[in-house]
DNA sequence: ATAATAAAAGACTTATGTATCTTTTATTAT
DNA sequence: ATAATAAAAGATACATAAGTCTTTTATTAT
């Protein structure tokens, strides 16, 4: 559905930030481990969301990666074009290229309705929603530890 | 969304029993140049759908793929199995690899909703349905031609 | 100033999906 | 039997995603 790319961004991001403050940032190898993502990948991938102003990166001692507080209002759809772009939620359900509401696949209405469904929630959730839900402990983003 | 080997999967089989018998059977050429499918690929793709006993394909002059009739009633969820597996429609919304009802994704309840939409469309329809469709003319699988 | 730290940047490897080309095998018509 | 046809099968190439490793740059504390 996502690519790994697109999720390994989108569960660091929340990680970052529900565990890490402009005084007090959170590096790399720590949120790899956390996450389990490989570590040199998960730089190239918080290296591309600081150039693109999603998370604060600083370098050498104390340094890491944080949210500013207007970051955690961005929706999830905008890491998603990011990463994986939106031609997912756009092309064809059977990969015809003139495909349109005139002239339509067998499949078009019936698929628009849940992929539109699918759109339209990652355009409304924010980092700043989901972290809530962790903080209300009524979800999670790592893994369950072995016991 | 759906890989390209899934979707030629899908046109291709469409195409087939709208458009064969097995009096009178079509040829990987046309099918390919009508789909817009590069010729070669499509032959590894007919050939598995082949060997799974979902199309039918005979060697030789007057040779080509058709569909049986029992076979036009096979759900579109059985192609995408064969192709993509179902990790698309299992796996947690963000990767998680201990996600569940008891141990959620803070997206996990939301995105079910439309995930399972879509994997009970692809689960009732068949192809057959999907023919008639295009025997109405209420939707196509070529796509449009240059004017 | 210097050493330690941690991200940025670049080069490289591996895996997978997509696509192409050639040869072989099965079938049909002559 | 033989030649023509068309799919099956195998080998190879290309593109992209995923992952690894090394070097450079920026920052902080001594």
């Amino acid at each position: 559905m996502l690519s790994k790319t697109c999720l390994y961004s989108l569960r660091s991001i929340i990680f970052i930030a529900h565990n890490a403050t402009e005084n007090s940032k959170i590096g790399i190898k720590e949120i790899a481990d956390e996450l389990d993502i490989p570590t040199h990948y998960l730089g190239k991938i918080l290296q591309r969301l600081s150039g693109n102003n999603i998370i604060k990166s600083v370098k050498g001692p104390h340094g890491g990666f944080y949210l500013e507080e207007s970051a955690k209002d961005i929706q999830l759809i905008k890491i998603i074009e990011l990463t994986d772009g939106l031609a997912m939620f756009e092309n064809c359900a059977l990969g015809l290229k003139n495909c349109s509401d005139e002239h339509p696949c067998p499949l078009h209405e019936d698929f628009a309705i849940y992929r539109q469904g699918l759109f339209e929630l990652f355009s409304h959730k924010t980092i700043k929603d989901l972290v809530k839900t962790i903080e209300n402990g009524d979800a999670f983003i790592r893994n369950l530890k072995a016991v």
